[in-house]
Order: C-alpha cells, then structure tokens, then sequence
DNA sequence: TCCTTGATGCAACGATCGGTGCGTTAGCCT
DNA sequence: AGGCTAACGCACCGATCGTTGCATCAAGGA
C-alpha cells in the first residue's frame, strides 16, 4: 500500500535521499525522452550518486522501473464522498483522466510496462484498482446496488488507460464522464 | 501484364530472407521472456545474419521494434459478413480476444509499447481500428443504425487491451462477448 | 552473359555497461 | 559520547555494445 518508512532496514536519512534523488532521476530523464538511453549510470549521473549504488540497491533497470512506478502510482487518494455512486465515480475519473494527460507519467508507464514487463503492469494500475473497490464498496455500504467492480474497471479503466498509451488523443475529463454514463445505464 | 513492382529498396530474394530471418529471432527472443536482454547483437545472432546488416538496415532497437509490430499487426483479415452488427462484432472481439491470449504476442506489444513510444503503440492497433470501422461502416450501408467509431473503439478495445496489457486475467471470448452487448445496449 | 549497384559480411576500434573488492561515511543503538 | 553496521564512494576489470572502412556477394538490367 504506502510507503511505510518502519520496515526498510534503514530508513535514515542519506538512503531516503539517495532513493529519492533517484526516483527524481527516472522521472526526469523520461520527462525528457530520453526513452533510449535510461541506463543506470545515466540515472546514477542525474541523481548525483555512483552508479554501483543503484546496482546494488536496485540490481536491474526492470526493478528500478518498477519501484519507481509502485511509488509513483501508489498515492494515498482518499475519494471525496459526494453523496452518489455517480457523483463519486465521475469525481475519480475526472482525476484519472487529469493525471492520465501528464506525459511524464505516460512515459513512465510505456517504460514500465515495456521493461518491468506483467508485474510492472500490474503495479502502475494496482491503487487505481484500490479506490475503484473503495468507491464500489461505499456505495454498497450505503445500501445501493453498484456494479462488479471488475466490470467497473473493465468499463471505465480499460477504456482510459488504453487511450492513454495506445492512441494520441489523451483523454479528457468530460469524455471520461461518459464513461460513468455507459456503466451505470 | 505483370507492373514490375520497382519499388525503391530491393524486394529481392537475400534482403527479404534477412528480414524475414530478423523479425522471426525478434518474436522468438520475446517469446523466450528475454525481455530484458532483447539487444541488436543478440537478434542479429538468434538470426543467423551479422549484426552491422541490423545497425544498418533498422538503425535503432525502437525502429526495429516499431517495424515488426506493424507486419505483426496488419494482417489483412476481411471480418466474415454475418448479417447483422451484432454478430460481426461478436465474431471480431472473439478474434481479438483469442490473440490477445497468445503471451508472445503480449511481449512484443508490451516491448513495442515501452521502446518504440507512441508510435510504436499506435502502430500495434492501427489495423484494429480500420477493421473496427469498416464493420460500422459495412452496418451503415446495411442501413443500420451503429456507434461512432470512437465510442466502439473505447468499449471494446478499450477493456480488452487494458487487461491483456495491465492486468493477469487475459481476456477471454465470453467475456469479450458481454462488451459488445454493453456497447449496444 | 556481363555489368552495375545495393546489400551483406568481416575485422577492428572506442565507448560504455555491469560487476567486484575495499576503504570510508553516516545512521542507529547502548 | 562512542561503537556498530549498513550503505555509499572509489578504482579497477572484463564483456559487450554501437560504429566505421573495406572487401565480397547477389539481384536486376543492358
């Protein structure tokens, strides 16, 4: 789920640095389209850090990728209640298509799920599956009927992110309302 | 009677043969999971050919990759005529659906997708697209009513390329079924 | 058949990647 | 405050990548 800084075997203050300043290093060189060449010591030289620390750390490209989009698609979003099935869903797919519009994080992603290959996947669009669940289960909770949540995903997820990565027409957030309209017909 | 087809390069028999011999060590390297060693020097081995004939032919890991997706994923299928929109596209998600099951089709898209960029992905579902309008197309001169192309393609292409390519639940026929009915409804 | 020309093979090179052993630094704990 | 130990930096190494110049081969045309 989060980044809980207890379990790592040292969470003090120089390993956090080094991991964030590599993170930052990642996101920076594929903001920047550099897709060819992300390779550790180009990521060790933009965060400032010998490039045997990454390997260590990190052993591989594909892990590093794949760390880096665990943390980066992994917020902690808490879904403002509206009140309605409808109104929450259209709320979180606004968000979804909003940050979806990002082109770091679409390069990101190509990057993960090209060379994280299925777990890398999964990873990018795990929290998404998370709150789509929480939405379904509030609903549920208020006594309405809500749809499957796999059909929910397939529906409103499926859509979005095949947009985003496959297509050159980003998607917008009042054609991702649509989306509420089509599943909740 | 025979247009000599002069063409610009040389459809010849040896460059062919070269490249038939590379775009087959592309899929078999994929289908092997090597993902992660999926380099020019290897490719040129695994097919017989010296790796300078790549550099120089394809230039670059992204381009080769863009061309292989696209021989890959431009078969010219004609979609069977069924008769009515529904069945034809019931017919045609079953294909897709039963593709997008093969796991070394999975890694060439996924590879596509993360060093090829954006034109790399679009080029791994241009012919999806043309195929999906023509059966709308075919519909409208059946005079029926059908969709927008872009709504069929968000439903149904949507879900079924979020799951082969992000989730672990590769589609499947009857489930890619109940999409075309969600569209339709 | 021979000639032209584009495509391929070959060998060598510099550059860079990925890895290892060792000394040093800086958190964490008593 | 001082020690303990994980984490980092440094120097070095082999392996491999990507490129270039030149020789060779084969497809297409006169």
């Amino acid at each position: 789920m989060s980044t809980t800084p207890t379990i790592h075997t040292r969470p003090g203050g120089r390993s956090a640095r080094v991991r964030a300043a590599v993170h930052h290093a990642v996101e920076e060189l594929l903001a920047d389209g550099l897709s060819e060449a992300l390779t550790i010591p180009a990521i060790a030289a933009r965060a400032g850090v010998h490039p045997t620390t990454v390997y260590r750390r990190w052993g591989s490209l594909a892990e590093l990728l794949g760390a880096v989009a665990v943390s980066r698609f992994s917020g902690d979003i808490v879904v403002p209640d509206t009140g309605t099935l409808r109104g929450d869903l259209e709320h979180w797919v606004t968000d979804v298509a909003t940050d979806l519009t990002d082109p770091d994080v679409l390069a990101l992603m190509r990057a993960t799920v090209g060379t994280a290959g299925t777990e890398g996947a999964s990873a990018c669009v795990a929290d998404r599956h998370a709150q789509l669940a929480a939405i379904v289960e509030r609903e549920r909770s208020r006594g309405g009927e809500a749809p499957e949540v796999e059909r929910a995903a397939d529906l409103l997820l499926g859509p979005l992110y095949y947009r985003a990565i496959f297509t050159q027409r980003p998607p917008t957030p009042a054609w991702a309302r649509e989306l509420v309209g089509a599943l909740l017909r």
